[in-house]
DNA sequence: GAGTGTTTATTTGGAATCTAAATTTAGTTC
DNA sequence: GAACTAAATTTAGATTCCAAATAAACACTC
């Protein structure tokens, strides 16, 4: 499509265009009428765009009308529908130890899945680029897909990342390679690179398949190794200056600890001094090392003085950072994300009894239940918004 | 103008109406070929637009072109220039004690201010609406203007007030009359009032007008009295779910105080505890009671062990505030605003050095140049924000 | 002061896009 | 097969844009 600088009358046909794309991507198959009737146009216009999408390869045409419909009379109405394997999106979750890639259609569909390890912590640059290449390759040919038919990519790490996805502050294990991943993949495949923060897309993720499906304002906490929040006001995510809002680090001043450890991270540890301290009682079930956090959910489920003693202590913690997080924020929601919401249900109770100590407009609290998917299914969304955005800019590999 | 649902050929004058009109108000009197340039149309289009423009009221074409420019050769330009008196906007502070309303143009020149305060604390609420009712028509009196000509009025009051304008959580003075503001004003002048936190608009008007000019991640603190904020991400104004975004009460829980006051009220008490107790020293110079704020801040800069204690008191406190702030909102500068806001920036030092201390992502901070003052100007930008976005649906009150 | 050059205003023609209304097509119902 | 229905297509008219040509107003030079 040409680029549009002043109002041309294409820029008409532009803004019918979207419009019946939005129409048709909430949709299934459509015919012209409801495409009248959900965007205004005329039945000339009407067609005109939807002629216009299909040839540039958006929408496809169905045959044998008969089949669908219960309508009876008159002619028999052609029926559009969104071609939702015109192209496809990659959501990837580059953590520290492993990189994920999902394949996903333009309904937002997961068609396709790979993950790979990275060798050690500590790879060169380029090796780490290689394995998210792979796996990417790998999770594409596992649907049967092309490299050229990827229309955007949008990746999620755990470092600030600003609103126009560059990676600002070097933090944690990132800034120690400084991947420039966009520049990396565009040259390599030709593909646009979208980078964003981790718990960003946690929020993007949750609030469109998770615990926050139609929430405007609400804030999703990454919290099992170490805490960090993507905040949606508005519908729109939060990113500060440097790509650093939501971080939740300020609980430091509050108990004087070094770092701001996650659920799963604090419940092996406690359990773990607590054994080492052999005090009075239990965590018998243990072993005297290795304790994973979900060993401390299910003791204290089983009655284990010790174990619940421990999920007091991360409630307690827990409703701290809520509360102040409902305060300053003041969001409608809080989730609970990552791998270990699964089990943290059990502490929602607790922590809604103790909010109300902490702020005056505590928000609900909910876990995820897209468990530790919940970033790629955000960088999936992503993806999307991107090419939903921009689909009328954008030239798809196989248009006819 | 009449509304458009879909995109019509009308949609695009509109878009090009409102292009001309954004360079105009970013200009002084300006000829066709400046509105060539910067909008890109062709003359005939921009011509077109202009008489259109002209014809509804919104701009005017001067006479005596030859009186301009250095321009030597050639037929003599026509100039056209906003109209900045086609209609007016009021900015409103709604506080405790008293209403103030400034008037301005178009521009946003603050062309006149009325102030006028409440009998007491609880009046009834319609007698608080005639109070601020006669205080807008004593200002728009002073500059000749009549109410018809008032296009968009927008008010700061001391609650939380969400995205849409409405007052959900009864708090502080307002709760207790819940004056409708918005339904008053329409029924009695036909105005359209647009309510907005007060520390909302301090932002606004800090980031249009004060210290904050240009800079996209703010975050205002207005510290007088009680503490509150304005939040600005990305260019936006934070709501969270019922207006409450930007409450800094969390320092409740830090330090155990049972509501969030502000400096001035921080000082304030302080001192006459320190005058009380009678400790060691000083302070002489004060009356021993009714100390004010910047009595505190003078003995301070005469050397006053006590009064500089009481400013490291403070500096610790705001710099936990910031340092909080600076965490979980990331902005890039955070502004002291309000009555005091002249006197705390001998506070500046003390801050910056304690921040680091309280965050690892300090912002800059400074305080706002425009006094208590704030929230009118913020109040004013809200107005003109509303106009500048909905001028081609505005009808004026004396078009041609 | 006549000729030349520059800048702007105005007019004309053509293209894209929308709406609205009339006409054709394809099927159902009786 | 005639009447009816609903959708598709065609045609006409309006709006708005761009592009190019023409006209007007002024300055500068000789």
């Amino acid at each position: 499509m040409t680029e549009i600088s002043v109002a041309t009358p294409q820029l008409l046909r532009r803004v019918s265009a979207g419009a019946v794309l939005d129409f048709m991507r909430a949709s299934e198959a459509v015919t012209v009428t409801e495409v009248m009737e959900a965007t205004g146009l005329t039945r000339a216009t009407a067609i005109a765009v939807c002629e216009d999408l299909m040839q540039r390869g958006w929408i496809r045409e169905l045959e044998n009308q008969r089949a669908f419909g219960g309508y009876q009379k008159g002619r028999p109405a052609r029926r559009f529908e969104l071609s939702e394997r015109a192209g496809y999106v990659l959501g990837m979750d580059v953590g520290v130890s492993k990189a994920t890639v999902v394949v996903s259609d333009l309904r937002g569909k997961a068609i396709g899945r790979a993950s790979q390890p990275f060798a050690e912590a500590e790879i060169p640059a380029e090796e780490r680029i290689a394995v998210i290449d792979r796996t990417a390759m790998m999770a594409l040919h596992g649907v049967g897909a092309s490299p050229d038919s990827v229309l955007a990519v949008c990746a999620g790490v755990a470092a600030p990342v600003d609103r126009n996805g560059e990676v600002l502050v070097t933090q944690h294990f990132w800034g120690l390679f400084d991947v420039d991943l966009k520049a990396a993949l565009r040259d390599r495949r030709g593909w646009t690179v979208l980078l964003e923060n981790d718990a960003n897309l946690a929020a993007l993720g949750d609030r469109w398949r998770g615990a926050a499906v139609g929430v405007d304002d609400v804030v999703v906490i990454l919290a099992s190794e170490r805490l960090g929040s993507g905040v949606i006001d508005g519908g729109r995510l939060l990113h500060g200056r440097g790509g650093g809002a939501g971080e939740l680090a300020f609980l430091d001043m509050v108990e004087g600890v070094g770092d701001t450890y996650g659920i799963a991270a604090l419940a092996r540890t406690w359990a773990a001094v607590a054994l080492a301290g052999k005090a009075k009682t239990s965590l018998r079930d243990f072993a005297a090392e290795g304790v994973e956090a979900e060993q401390v959910f299910a003791a204290a489920a089983n009655g284990d003085a010790v174990a619940r003693a421990i999920l007091e202590r991360l409630a307690d913690r827990m409703a701290r950072v809520i509360g102040a997080v409902s305060t300053i924020i003041n969001p409608e929601l809080v989730v609970i994300g990552g791998a270990v919401a699964k089990s943290a249900g059990v502490l929602l109770g607790p922590i809604a009894e103790r909010l109300k100590e902490y702020t005056v407009t505590p928000a609900r609290v909910a876990v995820s239940p897209l468990g530790d998917s919940i970033v790629t299914v955000g960088a999936v969304r992503c993806a999307l918004d991107y090419v939903e955005k921009n689909t009328l800019d954008l030239e798809l590999a196989v248009p006819a």
